[in-house]
RNA sequence: GGGGGCGUGGUGAAACGGUAAACACAGACGACUUAAAAUCGUCCGGCCUCGGCCCUGCGGGUUCAAGUCCCGCCGCCCCCA
């Protein structure tokens, strides 16, 4: 395939033209913007990269979904705020830092601008002005004080607390970090440890944060769905059981009180206070519980490992009869943050209770009668399987013949009489810790005072700026060997004291980026008040799917801490949300099973695949998501290069829905190529009458042309409001391919040809803006395509005035007919069954009924 | 195990319950060319007695009409366990 090869005349020269353009857009300041609240504003941001140094195809993707709604938006008379910056903090900078012994700040600076450049060279119409990058600190000193007002709100706090310990990074993980017990980036095998973290209180919000998904309308369903369930919102009870010999009792939650008369023990978390202090005189038991602490905290982990206990010795006394004691383990699927850490197992209608029970030959009772009577308990669990479905209660006292849900209503009631317990909401959501063991973060804004405990850094003192002048021979946090930086004075007492060495999580820069660019400029404030709230909230954010439940829940829980602070005016950030699929390519692989590079395989001389650099035979393997594991990466920068932005970014758009995936191929991408340069050819082509000529009569060619022109920019609209661009861009293509029939040299056709390039250059102009800039100045636009306003269709050439209606018999097509459009039913009854076609596939059979759809259909049946 | 989604030509995909396969990619043939590339044109789900018949993972159902709605399977993907 063709590659442009700088030659002028007759070739569309993609790189003199895309560099003229983006120049001229930043010269005239196309993309700045400020508040006017005369006119309706857009707010259009995609997820900030992280600066990894080079922008991959995803980003290429994300940033061109948005960049065409940000220009169909501002066509169409919205004041459009386009923003872009860097999610700079992060791990992968200290990691270069230690390999390449470059400075993390150094490290990330230089990436950040070898992205822009890359970004630049998309032709992306953001406002530059607002770029910030999360790790300087005119940015994170407004956090440190978001921080401190949190704090002052009661929304922080601090706590000894199990983590998950990522042994490779040194560094705490969330729960959502840890995948299959492993660390998310490191895939090392998670251990648990005791330290002292900050947490953010996003459980105070988890009602809200759950009530309110239903208002974002906008929100794909499953992501939705995935943040319920992360929620994870379920009813039930704590109760106390009282222990045999001993003062205390144990609270335990449930959500099945209905099956307390099945309970065969209780079981407790290794980590529960009461294990641990029965492991101080217990080296078997305190032997178990370290074994359980090596185990990851994660519920998929617990949930895949063996279920094990530890019998205490110690009886629990049934809330319902003081007779009836139970035996008190400490078990290894049991959680301590979830509930009360402390459950009783009710063998026969749960299968962890069931697997735990036949394991230490505990029993069952069955207390759950299925309604159906089909289902037979006893032998299901002789198979090994609890029944947890619905039913009515059996063995059960004064809960028999209840349903489960009154059941369990009925054991509540009983309980609170009792006051033994009470009806409980237990959320899976747990709060958010943000502390990080890690130099290339935030500082969070405390001191440690000997005398004063935590005392927050004065306001007035912030930032504290993160020092650069650190080493990274050694292994940990090199804030903590940095010989100065954290002795200083206690601000209440004046003693010496130490700061703080523990960084943010970096979740914690993406969750409130988006409203920083409504006022990015503003040094004394986070946001200006009225910046913020002219723009927020984001009115469609892009971004991918894996960012589904953190980054969004954490975003909108800080908005929500945010109002209540009285820095912003909104709860939720993001009104619309588009989550965009991934980017997939074939994979290969050498004879040896190596992987290769795409730019590493030729076709052979017998049309298979060899190594392009041995000749050796390679092999094709299956379209997988684009990583550099695998190698079957295509870099963005290359095929911008060598095709120019406009025919990556149609690429992008064309051949499938933004939410699918989208699979790369070389074919593709030419096919796209050859489009840029077919509309550049088509509109260099002489013959064109002058702008604004006034319309010869038509003939029934361009007329028919004509109409196809106006139908497709009305069509066109409708899929961009829809974010249909895949077929936007096959409608544009239709419309094309009609004016490809027109002949430049009738005076009728030549008037359409015009009018259809313009209205081209127009639809074109969010997807290929270069072409379409230039396609404009080529036929004598006015002013900037960039300026230009959404064409217009004319209504009258929206309606046929006659149509094409099917006629079917018993449901088969059999015919079509060509009617007025909104012809009498009876008309078109009459002339489908004059149909000969419609007469043989009737047999001489009378018509039983007839149904006549409008516009669309006749259906004869027989 | 629970929840969600998907399944349409060789491929990516279109299709308010109303003419299945628009628009592309790949392929075949032709025109132009000394030749190639580019470009332009024609064909392109299957079967076929050329009149038709069959086609949206499989099996049922609702309907005048089902890719679309409902039920049950099978397969793949995602999330949670």
């Amino acid at each position: 395939m063709s590659r442009p090869d700088g030659t002028t005349g007759e070739r569309y020269n993609v790189k003199e033209t895309e560099a003229k353009w983006q120049r001229v857009w930043d010269e005239r300041r196309c993309f700045e913007v400020s508040e006017d609240p005369a006119r309706p504003k857009y707010y259009v941001l995609e997820m900030f990269p992280y600066p990894s140094g080079r922008i991959h195809m995803g980003h290429v993707r994300n940033y061109t979904l948005g960049d065409v709604v940000a220009r169909y938006k501002r066509a169409r008379g919205f004041n459009v705020l386009h923003p872009m910056g860097w999610d700079a903090f992060g791990l992968p900078a200290e990691n270069a830092a230690i390999a390449n012994n470059v400075h993390p700040a150094k490290w990330t600076r230089e990436n950040i601008a070898a992205m822009r450049e890359q970004l630049k060279s998309m032709g992306l119409s953001y406002d530059w002005r607002r770029e910030v990058a999360t790790c300087e600190p005119e940015y994170y000193r407004h956090e440190q004080r978001m921080f401190l007002d949190f704090l002052e709100a009661g929304l922080v706090y601090r706590k000894e607390s199990w983590v998950n310990w990522d042994p490779v990074e040194n560094t705490v993980l969330a729960n959502e970090q840890v995948i299959d017990g492993r660390g998310w980036r490191s895939g090392a095998l998670v251990e648990k440890r005791l330290l002292s973290q900050w947490f953010l209180k996003i459980t105070d919000y988890a009602q809200d944060l759950l009530d309110s998904l239903a208002t974002l309308e906008r929100w794909p369903e499953r992501v939705r769905l995935m943040q319920e369930n992360w929620i994870g919102r379920s009813e039930g009870a704590r109760l106390l059981f009282e222990l045999e010999g001993r003062p205390d009792g144990l609270e335990v939650f449930t959500t099945r009180p209905d099956t307390l008369f099945g309970a065969k023990f209780v079981a407790i978390a290794a980590n529960h206070p009461l294990a641990t202090e029965l492991a101080a005189d217990n080296p078997a038991l305190a032997g178990f519980v370290a074994e359980c602490n090596r185990m990851g905290t994660s519920e998929a982990a617990i949930e895949t490992a063996e279920k094990k206990g530890f019998d205490t010795g110690i009886r629990a006394v049934h809330p319902f009869d003081p007779s009836w004691t139970l035996p008190v383990y400490v078990a290894n699927f049991v959680l301590m943050d979830y509930g009360s850490g402390a459950i009783f197992g009710c063998p026969a209608h749960d299968q962890r209770d069931l697997d735990f029970a036949n394991k230490y030959g505990l029993g069952w009772t069955q207390v759950v009668e299925p309604v159906s009577g089909k289902e037979d308990v006893a032998a299901a669990i002789a198979r090994g399987e609890a029944y947890a479905g619905d039913g009515v209660a059996v063995n059960s006292r004064f809960l028999d013949g209840l349903g489960v849900e009154e059941a369990k209503a009925e054991a509540i009631r009983r309980i609170e009489e009792m006051k033994r317990g009470s009806r409980t909401i237990n959320y899976r959501l747990r709060d958010w810790g943000v502390s990080r063991q890690r130099y290339w973060g935030c500082p969070i804004p405390v001191i440690h005072c000997e005398s004063c405990g935590v005392v927050p850094v004065p306001a007035a003192e912030l930032p504290v700026v993160l020092p650069e002048d650190v080493g990274f021979d050694k292994p940990g946090n090199p804030l903590d060997h940095h010989p100065t930086w954290k002795h200083v004075a206690c601000p209440r007492c004046g003693k010496p004291a130490r700061r703080e060495t523990d960084t943010f999580d970096t979740f914690f820069e993406s969750s409130w980026y988006f409203a920083r660019f409504t006022s990015p400029d503003r040094a004394d404030v986070a946001f200006d008040r009225a910046a913020a709230d002219y723009w927020m909230p984001v009115d469609q954010y892009i971004g991918g799917i894996e960012h589904a439940v953190l980054h969004l829940l954490y975003s909108r829980f800080f908005t929500r801490a945010l109002k209540d602070c009285g820095y912003l005016g909104v709860k939720e950030p993001f009104a619309g949300l588009l989550t965009q699929g991934m980017i997939c390519h074939e994979t290969y692989k050498s004879e040896d099973g190596q992987w290769l590079y795409p730019t590493e395989v030729a076709a052979g001389p017998d049309g298979g695949l060899v190594h392009a650099g041995t000749g050796r035979p390679a092999s094709a393997g299956r379209s997988e998501k684009m990583s550099k594991s695998k190698k079957n990466v295509v870099d963005p920068a290359g095929i911008i290069d060598g095709y120019g932005a406009d025919t990556a970014r149609l690429f992008m758009l064309s051949d499938s829905p933004p939410e699918r995936d989208l699979d790369w191929t070389e074919s593709g991408i030419d096919g796209a190529w050859r489009y840029v340069n077919r509309l550049w050819r088509m509109t260099a082509a002489a013959g064109l009458p002058a702008r604004g000529a006034a319309m010869p009569d038509l003939g029934a060619e361009a007329f028919k042309v004509r109409r196809l022109v106006h139908r497709t920019i009305a069509q066109v609209g409708d899929d961009l409001e829809r974010f249909h661009f895949n077929k936007a861009v096959a409608r544009i293509r239709e419309m094309t391919n009609g004016l490809a029939e027109l002949d430049a040299a009738q005076a009728d056709h030549a008037w359409v040809l015009r009018e259809g390039l313009e209205a081209a250059a127009r639809l074109i102009g969010p997807m290929m803006p270069h072409l379409a800039e230039e396609m404009w100045a080529m036929l004598g636009g006015d002013g900037l395509l960039a300026d230009a306003a959404w064409p217009a269709a004319e209504p009258a050439l929206l309606v046929d005035d006659s149509v094409t209606v099917a006629v079917q018999v018993n449901g088969k097509l059999r015919a079509t007919i060509e009617l007025p459009k909104d012809a009498d039913s009876a008309v078109a009854e009459r002339t489908a069954l004059a149909q000969p076609q419609v007469i043989s596939a009737m047999s001489g059979k009378p018509a039983r009924k007839v149904v006549v759809v409008p516009n669309r259909i006749v259906n004869v049946v027989v």
